[in-house]
Order: C-alpha cells, then structure tokens, then sequence
DNA sequence: TTAGGGTTAG
C-alpha cells in the first residue's frame, strides 16, 4: 500500500496521546472519511492515521474505511484492509461482497460469502442480498439455489430484497416457474416487484407473460414502462417498443434517459433513421442529460441508421470518452467499411489510456477482416492476450477466421480452427465456407461443409449457407438433403425482408411482393431498371439463386429480390437525388450488389443498404466495400 | 451509531 504524506485535512486531529476518548476519534476519522470519500489520496491518508492511532481495528471505522475504498474502486486496498482485520463482522464481509460485486469479480463475491458461512459468520438479509446480486450477475443458478435453502433453514425469513432478487435470478437463469413462485408468495407486490418480475419474463423471452403482469399493473412508473420496451426491444419486437413508447407519451409518464437508450436501440435495429433524428430532437428539447448510455445509444443508432457522418460528429461532441464510447465508434465505422479509420481510433484509444475490452476487439477485428487488413488483424488479436490481457473469445477467433478466409488464405484459416482451444461455432464455419465458395475451393469447402452439418448447433442462416454451397456446385441432391434436414428439424429459412423509411414510415417488402398499395409502379420502376442496366452491362449471375429451376426462372427470382423493390419503391416516391437508405435482413446477394451498383449510375442517387454484416455506400456505379464483403 | 430497490449500448 503507497503511504502518502500526511495532507492538512488530518491535521486537526485530536492527539492520540492526549486523554481523548476513543470513541471522539472514531467519530472525526468516520466524517473525514465522509468528507474525502472521492479523494482517493486522502482516503489513504486517513487510513494511515488511522492505523498510527490503533483506530483501525475499530469495526466502525474498518467498515467505512472497506466502503469507501471499494467506492472509489481501490478493490486491492479493500482487500488489504480486510485481510488486516481481526475478526471481520458480517458487515465488513458484507461491503466487501459489494465491492467485488461492484468490481465486476463476481467469483470472487461469491467464495467470500462461502468463506463467511465456513467461518460460522452469521448471514444476515444484507449478507444474502449482496451474495445473491452476485449469483445473478455471474447466473449462478447453483450457488443461488443454495443460499436460497440457508435462507429457509436460518429462520432469517425471506426478506423483501432477498425475494426480490430471488425472482431475478431465476428468470435471468431461465427458469420462470420458480420466479413465479417467488413473486407470488412476496405479500407486497408493488410496482418494483411487478417491474422485477416482467423483467424476468422478459429474460426467459415470455413476451406475452411480461405484458400480461404489466397491464394487471395499477400504478406504472417510468421505471416499469421502460424495462417493458426494453424488453419488448431485446426480443427483438421493434416496433412494438416503439408503440408502448408513444403509448407512455399519451399516458403522461415522462420518459428517462434510460427510456430514450431503449427506443434509440429499437430506431438502431430497425434502421428508422428519421423517426431517431426526431426523438434526438425530442430529447434536447427535454433537455435530457447525455450520459455515456444516452452518447452511445445516438452513436449507434446514427451509424446503425447510415449516417456515419453525424455518429462521428457526435463522437467528436462528448468530452469524456470511455470505453464504451469508443467501442460504439469503433463498431459504426467498422460496419461502414472504414476500417483504416476504425484501427486509428483504436490507436487514439490506446494514447488516451481508455483500456480496451473484448467488445472492443469484436469491432477492430472486424473492421480489419472488412478491409482485407489482414497482418494488422493478426497482430491486433496477439495483442489481446500478450498487452491487454484479455483472453479472445469465440467471437474474436471467428474474426481472425473470417480475415484469412476472405483474402483466400483458406488452409491457414481452417488450421487456425484446429489449434484455437475453443470449440468452433457455427457462424465461424459459415464465415470460412463462404470464403470457399467466394475463392472457390471445393475440396476445403466440403471438409467445412461436413464440420458445419455435424455441428450440434446450426440456425437457420448456416443451413442456407449449407444448402447454397452445395447449389452453387450444382450438387442439388446435397442441397436438397439440407433442406430436408432443417424443414425436419423444424426451422424455417428466415425470408428476405428490406424496409425503406420514407415520411416516417417504414415499408417491408419480401421477395417478389405484391403487397404494397404503390405496387404498379414498383413494378413498373424495377422493369425499366432491368432494361436499362442490361444496357450497362449487367447480366443476371443466376448461379446464385439456388433452386434447382431453369436459367429463366432463375433471373425472375432474383430480379424481385426485396432489396430491388424497397429502392424501386424509393425511387418513385422521393425527390430526385434524395439519399435511398434500405436495411435488409440477409446479407446482400452478388446479383443485386452489381445490379444496385448499377442503378445508383443511373438514377444519380446515393443508395445506402445496411445487410446483416455492414453497409453498402453505392454511388456513381461503385460501392464502398470495393466489391469485398 | 455501521448498509440493500426495479430500467441503459456493443
């Protein structure tokens, strides 16, 4: 522990070899350490005289001592501290638990509760509350189980906190029955019970479940309102986050700012860039703070929304960067194929001290696989582990998979698989096949092909994936046999879908719709185009549409892909050269990529689409990505 | 004399 001179604020102490009671002395040292409890250099200061003047083995002062470390996040010297004393009460075990708690070393809170029970300290309600925080944060379903028994043996009663965060831990764990019982044996349910318990409804994905309590509700507060549509948001129900949010509006509930995170996430998914232009608006008239949440909710909504211009203008605008701010930067201009400005932000990170994380990796990795910076991409994933002691997760060696295999290095890619250490996942897989049908390698391709089948766990998407592969060899019996396995397995291919937002509103369109009221003209629009880009040179690559159906059939499909009427769509009902922004579902097929390219020559439009992996800039007959995705 | 509420991006 670094001992620092003694400053003037324990200068006025009374002297420790005067008469004066113990009892005065633990009574100014309690209120300096109230007074300085920011000032991490004093604290340690008091702490010094403290120990000088035998204080601090006093449990009182030993308690606000740990408390004050632990707040200001000097985990080590409240560990110290602990270690220190003598005896340690329930309440030193208690704000230690916190502090591990509140340091993110939720392992750690846990043994120490262990510890305390070994040691024959009695638990209280406080002791179980912070140990069961920790359960939940760290989804401790076991741990929690047990101390969910203590409780019941103890006779401590099941206390409203204890409850509360029983109820918690069992829906974030997945088990809503056993939520249920706790919430409806709690004899108070108020509206924090109710807000604990749709949460947890939420968490096992029971929409309807979380809706169901919210409406038997009485009085609802902004808090409830909000965990509703951020629940309604995480199960991926945009729009009707959206609705409860006006609904909120209508009712009278003032919004927070955790409310306007949540409808900026639901704008960000939903790629609805001017109806989140109008709650930006909305929320500087409210005059509501831009904390880190709210700065990063704007980021991401205006990158995920296409503007990457006003993300960074933003970016620029907030003065005290963390973590996450970056990360939110670094991820939007990774989507947006800047990858060179991506990896320069990281280095600007680095020279600020900000310390990265593992999220952070996720989007300079990525940023490097979408440029082709393939040897800055190795050297970055080394130096997650060997500089920054993070240790890469699945995600970051699918990056690194998804870098070699894009430049072709496909031996070296499926090496790498082999000696990671973790267990590939499917979308790893998935990435790696691509890149052999993109290079095509057949021979690697079916080795990944078989790793890929025999996977235990394989969406809807890496099926596809399987099932074109095979297509795209012209192997319909193989292609045939996926579809066969996944329609047996009881998943459905996730259909095409591209919305374009024009007047606030957003209009959806399937493959070859026929639903929208303008749908003449649409129709019309897309008929021109196609005998305009012909002129162009654009001829239909019909390998792509995979089903085993003449060459005629094949370009019928494809030229009704939605992506082609959402900017058909956009194109006859905007100003001529108004910016098109579309978002589609599935990643961007070779066809419509030439073809849109060709269409922004013609129409002098900028054409902006958001795929499942990243934006497409078309301007003037070419694309951001450089024909590289 | 020591303390704990429910909602926040990637």
């Amino acid at each position: 522990m670094i001992i620092s001179p003694v400053p003037t604020i324990i200068a006025n102490l009374p002297n420790p070899h005067s008469s004066s009671h113990d009892s005065n002395l633990r009574r100014v040292i309690i209120s300096l350490l109230h007074k300085n409890r920011k000032n991490p250099k004093h604290v340690q200061s008091i702490h010094c005289h403290a120990i000088k003047t035998r204080t601090s083995q006093d449990p009182f002062v030993a308690f606000e001592l740990l408390r004050v470390y632990c707040k200001v996040n000097y985990i080590d010297h409240a560990i110290k501290l602990f270690r220190c004393t003598q005896n340690p009460n329930v309440y030193l075990y208690t704000s230690l638990i916190d502090g591990f708690v509140s340091f993110g070393s939720y392992t750690d809170a846990i043994n120490l509760f262990c510890q305390m029970v070994r040691k024959h300290v009695l638990a209280d309600n406080y002791a179980v509350t912070a140990m069961l925080k920790a359960c939940v944060l760290q989804r401790a379903l076991g741990s929690g189980k047990e101390v969910h028994g203590l409780v019941l043996k103890s006779g401590l009663g099941l206390d409203r906190s204890i409850a509360l965060k029983l109820v918690e831990l069992y829906g974030k764990c997945g088990v809503l029955e056993d939520a249920r019982k706790m919430f409806d044996g709690m004899p108070e349910r108020d509206v924090v019970a109710c807000t604990v318990m749709i949460g947890s409804c939420f968490d096992c994905g029971m929409v309807e479940e979380a809706i169901e309590v919210f409406n038997e509700m009485g009085t609802r507060d902004t808090v409830c309102w909000t965990m509703v549509i951020d629940g309604l948001v995480r199960n991926g129900e945009f729009n009707r986050g959206l609705e409860v949010f006006r609904e909120m509006q209508v009712k009278g509930v003032e919004p927070n700012e955790v409310t306007f995170v949540c409808v900026l996430s639901a704008c960000a998914q939903l790629g609805a860039l001017e109806l989140g232009r109008w709650i930006h608006a909305y929320m500087r008239k409210c005059g509501v703070e831009v904390n880190r949440f709210v700065a990063g909710a704007l980021i991401n909504m205006y990158s995920r929304c296409g503007d990457i211009d006003e993300a960074q203008a933003l970016f620029d605008g907030v003065r005290v960067k963390d973590v996450s701010t970056y990360n939110s930067m670094i991820g939007g201009l990774a989507l947006h194929g800047k990858s060179i400005e991506a990896v320069e932000l990281f280095s600007e990170m680095l020279k600020e001290r900000v310390r990265p994380n593992g999220i952070t990796f996720v989007g300079v990795l990525n940023a490097c696989s979408h440029g082709g910076l393939v040897d800055l991409g190795g050297e970055i994933f080394e130096s997650m582990e060997m500089i920054h002691g993070i240790e890469p997760e699945v995600e970051h060696y699918g990056c690194m998979v998804d870098i070699l295999g894009r430049v072709g290095r496909l031996e070296e890619a499926f090496d790498f698989i082999g000696r990671m250490g973790v267990e590939a996942d499917d979308k790893m897989l998935c990435s790696l096949l691509s890149a052999c049908k993109i290079h095509k390698n057949i021979g690697m391709g079916e080795k990944v092909a078989k790793l890929l089948s025999e996977h235990y766990r394989i969406d809807s998407g890496s099926f596809i994936m399987l099932s074109n592969f095979y297509a795209s060899l012209g192997r319909w019996s193989y292609a045939a046999e996926v579809r066969e396995k996944m329609e047996k397995g009881g998943i459905i291919k996730e259909p095409g879908c591209s919305s374009i937002e024009v007047n606030n509103a957003i209009h959806e369109f399937f493959s070859g719709d026929l639903r929208h009221p303008e749908r003449k003209r649409i129709y019309k629009k897309l008929e021109e185009l196609n005998y305009l880009t012909k002129f162009e040179g654009y001829l239909p690559a019909t390998e792509v549409a995979l089903h085993d159906i003449d060459d005629e059939q094949k370009e019928l499909a494809l030229a009704v892909h939605s992506e082609r009427l959402a900017i058909c769509y956009g194109l006859v009902s905007t100003e001529a050269y108004t910016t098109l922004r579309v978002g589609k579902n599935l990643r961007i097929c070779d066809d419509c990529h030439a073809m849109i390219k060709l269409i922004a020559k013609i129409t002098r439009r900028k054409i902006v689409v958001r795929d499942r992996n990243r934006f497409h800039h078309f301007e003037n007959g070419e694309c951001s990505c450089k024909d590289y995705w």
